[in-house]
DNA sequence: TAAATAGTTTAGCCAAGGCTAAAAAGACGC
DNA sequence: GCGTCTTTTTAGCCTTGGCTAAACTATTTA
């Protein structure tokens, strides 16, 4: 059973690609977390943050400066949290791609609570010729 | 709209789990791609696997020497690469789930240049009661 | 066998995202 | 208004996995 390969500089592709959806993870999880927290709360803390992404504050800080420096977030310092335009265009398209992905998984038979913990893990990962299908899908 | 929020402990839960999901993936990734370099070519080098991962021989270099650490690769200096037990038993449980959601995909009707693409971020992220449906899974 | 080439390792750098501990700012109660 | 408590930031450390350049080993070829 001498299993044929793929080709090498397609499948460094592939791989590539995953570590830049990596990289843009943090930022989609904070960004949809805080306008989740300012959608259901007024206003985004960010000891909310910190408590949701089961991270100290410390850490959620730091990746706050980030997103600040990259224009998704609008932070003065002792201040709750906004987004920029940009941070709520990322948020709503990451919100849409989420729901489609457990929205899918639960048509599917996932029960709700798994359901919703691949559905983080998976949605970041998930092409757009994917996602139309997982949209389109019905059992 | 109050979009109402999740309970958040679990969704802290959620993140951590996906964290700790990233800190195997290097690893997973590695030893299934030795695993198939020796099926296919009757061994594993350094420099197949830095160009099928898409990163430079030291960077493969450096992972091989904490997979070996970790007891999941056997490396002798120059030499080429060798799996543990261990090391095969994580190889076999990754390919056949690798597998799994690679078909599912293809059956769903991806295109199997995308479903390769995308199985490749998934399968680290699925929980064992999804990939289960997955596998029973019939159009 | 000696030199050239190919492959591997090491050294030293960087960024991201974890952490704890300590400092600073803000909010609250009295 | 003052002290206390909470929240946020900062400092400093760690690990992983990127990189390039240089050193080392192995292999091949002349």
């Amino acid at each position: 059973m001498t299993s044929s390969l793929v080709d090498p500089e397609k499948q460094a592709q592939w791989f590539s690609r995953v570590r830049e959806a990596h990289q843009t993870e943090t930022t989609e999880d904070y960004v949809e977390l805080i306008a989740d927290l300012i959608a259901a709360q007024g206003e985004a803390r960010l000891s909310d943050l910190s408590a949701r992404m089961g991270v100290s504050n410390a850490t959620a800080s730091k990746v706050i400066s980030r997103l600040q420096d990259e224009e998704f977030v609008i932070s003065q310092p002792y201040r709750s949290l906004f987004l920029t335009q940009k941070g709520q265009a990322l948020a709503k398209a990451c919100k849409e791609r989420h729901q489609i992905v457990l929205d899918f998984l639960i048509r599917l038979g996932v029960s709700p609570e798994i359901a919703e913990f691949d559905a983080e893990g998976i949605e970041h990962h998930i092409s757009a010729e994917t996602l139309k299908i997982f949209k389109k899908f019905k059992l």
